[in-house]
DNA sequence: GCTAGGCAGGAACCCCTCCTCCCCT
C-alpha cells in the first residue's frame, strides 16, 4: 500500500474494509499507564494487552507487567492510577517488558485509545533512547471508531465517555489500571465495530505506523 | 497543595503561524 502524508499525520494507508473482513485480522489491544503525559519526561509503569481475533477478544490470551521506572512515582499518579513504588521496584525494566510485549504481539495490528497521540508515543521514545533493535508494527486508533459512528464535533471521545454512550457498566474494571482500562478498551472496541457493522457503515480506520522492538 | 506535553484542527490568511481544545497518565 503506498505511503502518504495526511494532515502531518504519519499515515501509511487508509484501510477501507466492511466488518466481516476486518474480522479477519487479528488485533492486539492495549494500554500504559504512565507517570505523566510527555514521553520524553515521563516513564511507563504499567502495560497490559488483549488479543481479539474473529472480532472477539480472548480473555484467556492477555498481557500485563508493571514496569520499574527507574525513578519515584509521582504522588498524584498514585493517587490517579493506584499504581505505588512497591509495585514497580521489583518489576522488569522498560526495555525487557517491551519486548515481551513485542512478542506477544507478534504480527498482529496494535490498537489503544488515543494511540497516535499518546500510547505509540511511549512505545516509540522508549525504543528510540534506549536504541533498540526496531520493527514498524501497524497500528489503529480507536478514537477513530467513535468519531466514526457519533461525529468528531458533536461528542466527547475520550473512554469515559464512549462507554458511558455505550451502557457499559464500568463497575466491572478498575479504571486507571491497565488491566481494567485494556478490558473495558476491548469491550468498548467490540460494541463499536459491531454497531458500524449493524448501521452498515463502512469502516475506514487510518493504519499508522508506529514502533516496538525487534524480535 | 501539588496536575504537565503535544498533537489536531480551525482561524486567518495564502501556506505558514497562532490559538484553542481534545485526549491520554
Amino acid at each position: 500500500m503506498a505511503g502518504l502524508f495526511y494532515k502531518n499525520c504519519f499515515v501509511i494507508g487508509i484501510i477501507v474494509l466492511n466488518f466481516k473482513a476486518m474480522v479477519d485480522f487479528d488485533y492486539v489491544l492495549f494500554d500504559l499507564e504512565t507517570t505523566g503525559l510527555s514521553p520524553t519526561n515521563s516513564k511507563i509503569i504499567q502495560i497490559a494487552a488483549i488479543r481479539m481475533i474473529n472480532g472477539r477478544c480472548l480473555d484467556s490470551d492477555m498481557f500485563f507487567s508493571y514496569v520499574n521506572p527507574g525513578c519515584p512515582i509521582p504522588p498524584w499518579i498514585t493517587h490517579f492510577t493506584g499504581i505505588t513504588n512497591k509495585h514497580v521496584n521489583s518489576a522488569p525494566t522498560v526495555q525487557e517488558v517491551i519486548l515481551q510485549f513485542s512478542k506477544f504481539t507478534g504480527n498482529s495490528t496494535l490498537i489503544a485509545h488515543n494511540a497516535h497521540r499518546f500510547d505509540m508515543r511511549f512505545l516509540e521514545a522508549v525504543c528510540t533512547q534506549s536504541r533498540l533493535p526496531i520493527r514498524v508494527v501497524p497500528y489503529h486508533d480507536s478514537i477513530s471508531l467513535s468519531w466514526m459512528l457519533w461525529g468528531r464535533q458533536n461528542h466527547r471521545h475520550g473512554l469515559d465517555a464512549i462507554v458511558a454512550r455505550l451502557g457499559i457498566a464500568c463497575d466491572n474494571y478498575k479504571r486507571h489500571d491497565a488491566r481494567g482500562d485494556v478490558l473495558l478498551l476491548a469491550k468498548a472496541v467490540e460494541i463499536m465495530w459491531k454497531k458500524l457493522e449493524h448501521a452498515g457503515m463502512p469502516v475506514r480506520l487510518p493504519v499508522y505506523h508506529g514502533l516496538l522492538p525487534r524480535i
